[in-house]
Formats: structure tokens, C-alpha cells, sequence
DNA sequence: CCGCCTTTGAAGATA
DNA sequence: TATCTTCAAAGGCGG
């Protein structure tokens, strides 16, 4: 478990985020016939280390090994914390034209999510016409030379937007101008609340600087600063209790880092100077799911909910308490982002499908750009923590009933992570299927393209879908490590020919165990494989 | 209409 | 400490 104020300089977790691929040994452990192969992604791995320090023209220190082989990225606080080290050392952060490529923010989904009124201050509104520029807009040039990579990107080891997609999804910011980027720490930050104990603690020079400085007590009561966020679809990322809170601060104090999360995924409404307005209106916040009581459970010190109650009231509070949602790890602000990509690619909508694309977008990734979302996660669970500090992960718990994922007893050597099931639900297909040639066949995704699937367009790695050294693997890794500019996502493809390479079908497996047969997302195009045809 | 599916990651729970 | 479980987003689909 991260620690939250491990005093080693990172906050809230930030130590344990980037090892995205944790797994990858597990899986390729089990695909004891791709050694070889793993070698030579050892190979590439190395290579792309090579040439990532050698783009890194700047002196700096370990941030600069940021393009660094797994093992080496497995140690994201020192990358986190020097990269925020610089970050307030360097004003220029977000001001130099190489550090336009790493917005915090989300930009995606701001103006329906976020936008509820559709009201934006001058700079969002900006922000918003530069969103998304969609699907493949080949011309987009202004956006084009705003992420062109150069040594100079690579030498800040800010995650330099590299696109297939023309842009950068968070390259947008770029557009901000620096008054809403500025960087530095705000001169009038408040020692930071350790959100679990409550106890102030000093900054520490290598974290983050708070962005809501927050008194254990007053933070329940303090508006949401995100809390104009409403999200299309009607359910607030995160919001707040109705009747909002009273914005103690007539200044946020946040610095550019969390200024930028805050007005990309939280809300543009947040960049004006003018929040405390905007609070009183009593916009929900994005994390609370159901604003119906504004009364959110007592963050330590002065909340009523603090005296003894009686259980029934204790139950009825509990009852009416908004569900503060989790903050979004890396991966789902990764997937929030690029649905809409995805989605417009190919033909499927179902989100079983987007998703695995995405899981294995992801793996594509660069680590430069893993890492902004692992820095945008990191600040979302900082801001979260200190807007619901006594909130819990548990808090949520058995409030989504969640399917039962039958265990698999039978296979000793699965009762791994769940999660780790699913990275290969080919299992138990497999198991219905019989044959590990079977299993290799099954692939959700093939030799899809477009639709990307790096794995998929190497047979050899069928059966390994998602991992990162899949990924690494793929056609589309190699171009990474020559080059930022890597388009592991294949945007290229016009959108016609995608969507031909990009047909799902479900396919229902017959299970030999418990479950009787179980439905899946299978690509057309290696449907008949799958089954056998 | 609710839950499943599917992904990764964070965090809580459990052994 | 290691492993397991739950939830976060999303939207089509099935019962």
C-alpha cells in the first residue's frame, strides 16, 4: 500500500504508481516459448533506453533517465519527484514551448462532462475548441508543430506529445496561457493535511504542492474547488454535497500542475479567479455520484458527524451520504480520454470491446506517455484525498453489485490478481477449448491494425495480449523508441479501412465448468480461428 | 432495468 | 507481506 505521507518527498500514493508493468514478467514467465523473443525485447527495451537518453540532450538529473527500461521505471517516485522538483525549480515548466506537451489535464471530456451550463471562462472556452480535435484531422498543423518533437522536448523529460493522432490529447494545453499554468508554487500554500491523519505536514520540496491547502476540519465543508464538473451523461465525476461548501480561499491555491487537473478534469470553471462563486451555486463536484445530502461525512475535525450519534442516525447519515467515487487511476483518465478515439475508429461500441483495444493501447504507450496519465492519476488521487479526506476506498464498497467472477479452482496457477484473469480471459475459453493452440486463437482483438492490437499483429504474441512487453514487441513500440513520434495508435489509417479492420462480433463460449457458456467480444476476422473454422 | 463484459490501477481486505 | 477483491468509466447486450 502507497503511503501517504511517506515524508520521502511524494504525497498521496505517488511512489506506487508507475509500474505499469508489473505483470509483464508473469505473463511472459508463462509463455516460456517466447524467450527468445522476450530477449529481444530486452533488446528493444535497452535500445529505447539508449536513445532515449541520447535524445535527452538536458543535464538533468534521473528525470531525464525518464525513458527508462521497466526496471528503471519502476521507480516512479524518484521520477515523480524530480520531475516536480523541476517543475517548481523551473518556472517554465509549462512555460517553455517544449513543456507544451505536458498538460495535466483531461481534455476530452470537458466540455460535456464538465460543462454542465456550458458556461466557460475565456480560457476554457479555448481549451475546449482546441479539444479533441478529433479523430484524425490530418490537418492540424497548428497542433502538429505544437507537439513536434525535438531534443528539446525529450530533454525535459516532460512527457513530449508525440501523436499518431496529430495531436496529443493533452496537447490542448498548450493552448493555456500561462496565467493558467503558472508554475511554481503558490507562495501562500498551506502546510499540506496528511489526508489520513490529518495532520498538517510541510510541503516537501519534491511534492506537489497542494492545491487546496485544507484544514483537517474546514476540508469537508470547502466546496469542492473541481465542483462545476458535471458529466454528460448526468452522474458527476465528482461532486458536491447540494448546497456546496463555502469557498474559504478567495484565491486558490494550486499550482500549475493541479491547476491544470483541475480545470481539465475537474472544470474550466475552476481557472477563473472567480470559484467562489461558483460553489455557492452548489454545482456538484465530480467525485459524489449522488449529491443528496451536502453534509459529506466529517473530515476529522470539525464535523458534527464527529459526535457520538446514535447508530440508526449514524445509518441514516450513511444512507444519505453521497457516494464520493474513487479518484480515476491512470489507466481509466487513459481510457476517458481515447474512447472517443477508439470508438471512432472502429465500428464497435460496445465498451468491452473499446476497452481491450484501449488496455492494449495502452501497453503501446510510450513510458513518457504512460507517465503523464500516471502524474494526472497521482495529482486526481491528491486532489481527491484532500477534498474528501476521510473518504475510503471501502467507503464504496458493496455499493456497486458487482458480478460475481467465479474463481477458477481448477487452475492453480491463475488465482493471481483478478484482474489478471481478465488481462487473459482466454482462459477460460481455454479451458472450454481445451488446447493452448485454442487459447492463442482466441483473441478479442486481431490482427486488427488499426484498431490496434500491437500483440495481435505478431501471431507469437497472441496469447499475450496485453502485456507491455507485447507491447513493446509490437510494430508500433520499436517506432517509439526511435522516436517520440511513434503512432502506436495507428491513426493513420483513414477511418473507412478501420472500420472495416474493425469488426467485433460476440461470440458465445461454451464453458465447461460452472458457468455454462459465457459471451465474447471476438474480432470477426479471427472469429473463424477462434472457433475453429 | 440491472448487471455483465472488459481493461488497468489503486486501495482495502484477507490470509 | 503477499495475494485477493472491489471499484473506478463506458455502453452495448442479455436476461
Amino acid at each position: 500500500m502507497p503511503q501517504l505521507n511517506s515524508g520521502g518527498g511524494d504525497d498521496l500514493g505517488a511512489n506506487d504508481e508507475m509500474i505499469p508493468f508489473k505483470d509483464e514478467g508473469e505473463q511472459e514467465e508463462k509463455a516460456s516459448e517466447r524467450v527468445s523473443a522476450e530477449r529481444d525485447l530486452d533488446d528493444v527495451k535497452s535500445s529505447l533506453v539508449n536513445e532515449s537518453e541520447n535524445n535527452s540532450s538536458s543535464s538533468d538529473s534521473e528525470a531525464e533517465r525518464r525513458p527508462l527500461p521497466r526496471e528503471s521505471f519502476e521507480k516512479p517516485r524518484d521520477y515523480l519527484a524530480e520531475a516536480v522538483r523541476r517543475q517548481q525549480q523551473e518556472a517554465g515548466f509549462f512555460k517553455g514551448p517544449h513543456y507544451a506537451g505536458y498538460p495535466f489535464l483531461m481534455i476530452p471530456d470537458l466540455s460535456g462532462h464538465y460543462l454542465p451550463n456550458g458556461a466557460l471562462s475565456p480560457g476554457a472556452r479555448t481549451y475546449l475548441q482546441m479539444k479533441w480535435p478529433l479523430l484524425d484531422v490530418p490537418s492540424s498543423a497548428g497542433l502538429k508543430d505544437a507537439r513536434s518533437p525535438s531534443p528539446a522536448h525529450l530533454s525535459n523529460k516532460v512527457p513530449v506529445v508525440q501523436h499518431s493522432h496529430h495531436m496529443h490529447p493533452l496537447t490542448p494545453l498548450i493552448t493555456y496561457s500561462n496565467e493558467h499554468f503558472s508554475p511554481g508554487t503558490p507562495p501562500h500554500l498551506s502546510p499540506e493535511i496528511d489526508p489520513k491523519t490529518g495532520i498538517p505536514r510541510p510541503p516537501h520540496p519534491s511534492e506537489l504542492s497542494p492545491c487546496y491547502p485544507l484544514s483537517p476540519g474546514a476540508v469537508g465543508q470547502i466546496p469542492h474547488p473541481l465542483g462545476w464538473l458535471m458529466p454528460q451523461q448526468g452522474q458527476p465525476m465528482y461532486s458536491i454535497p447540494p448546497g456546496g461548501f463555502r469557498y474559504p480561499y478567495p484565491t486558490l491555491a494550486m499550482n500549475a500542475s493541479m491547476s491544470s487537473l483541475v480545470s481539465s478534469r475537474f472544470s474550466p470553471h475552476m481557472v477563473p479567479p472567480h470559484h467562489h462563486g461558483l460553489h455557492t451555486s452548489g454545482i456538484p463536484h465530480p467525485a459524489i455520484v449522488s449529491p443528496v445530502v451536502k453534509q459529506e461525512h466529517s473530515p476529522g475535525g470539525m464535523s458534527p458527524s464527529m459526535n457520538s450519534k446514535s447508530p440508526i442516525t449514524v445509518k441514516k447519515e450513511e444512507e444519505k451520504k453521497p457516494h464520493v467515487k474513487k479518484p480515476l487511476n491512470a489507466f481509466m483518465l487513459y481510457m476517458k480520454e481515447m474512447r472517443a478515439k477508439v470508438v471512432a475508429e472502429c465500428t464497435l461500441k460496445e465498451s468491452a470491446a473499446i476497452n481491450q483495444i484501449l488496455g492494449r493501447r495502452w501497453h503501446s504507450l510510450s513510458r513518457e506517455e504512460q507517465a503523464k496519465y500516471y502524474e494526472l492519476a497521482r495529482k486526481e488521487r491528491q486532489l481527491h484525498s484532500q477534498l474528501y479526506p476521510t473518504w475510503s476506498a471501502r467507503d464504496n464498497y458493496g455499493k456497486k453489485k458487482k458480478r460475481k467472477r467465479e474463481k477458477q479452482p481448477q487452475q492453480p496457477h491463475q488465482h493471481q490478481h483478478q484482474h489478471q484473469h481478465q488481462h487473459q480471459p482466454m482462459h477460460e475459453a481455454e479451458k472450454s477449448l481445451g488446447s493452448q493452440n485454442k487459447k492463442q486463437c482466441i483473441q478479442y482483438f486481431s490482427s486488427d491494425k488499426s484498431c490496434d492490437s500491437p500483440a495481435s499483429s505478431h501471431g507469437s504474441m497472441l496469447d499475450s495480449p496485453a502485456t507491455p512487453s507485447t507491447a513493446l514487441a509490437s510494430p508500433a513500440a520499436p517506432a517509439a523508441t526511435h522516436s517520440e513520434q511513434a503512432q502506436p495508435l495507428s491513426l493513420t489509417t483513414k477511418p473507412e479501412a478501420r472500420a472495416q479492420m474493425c469488426e467485433f462480433v460476440r461470440v458465445t463460449i461454451w464453458r465447461g465448468d460452472h458457468s455454462g457458456c459465457k459471451t465474447r467480444m471476438v474480432d470477426k476476422s479471427s472469429t473463424g480461428t477462434f472457433l475453429g473454422m
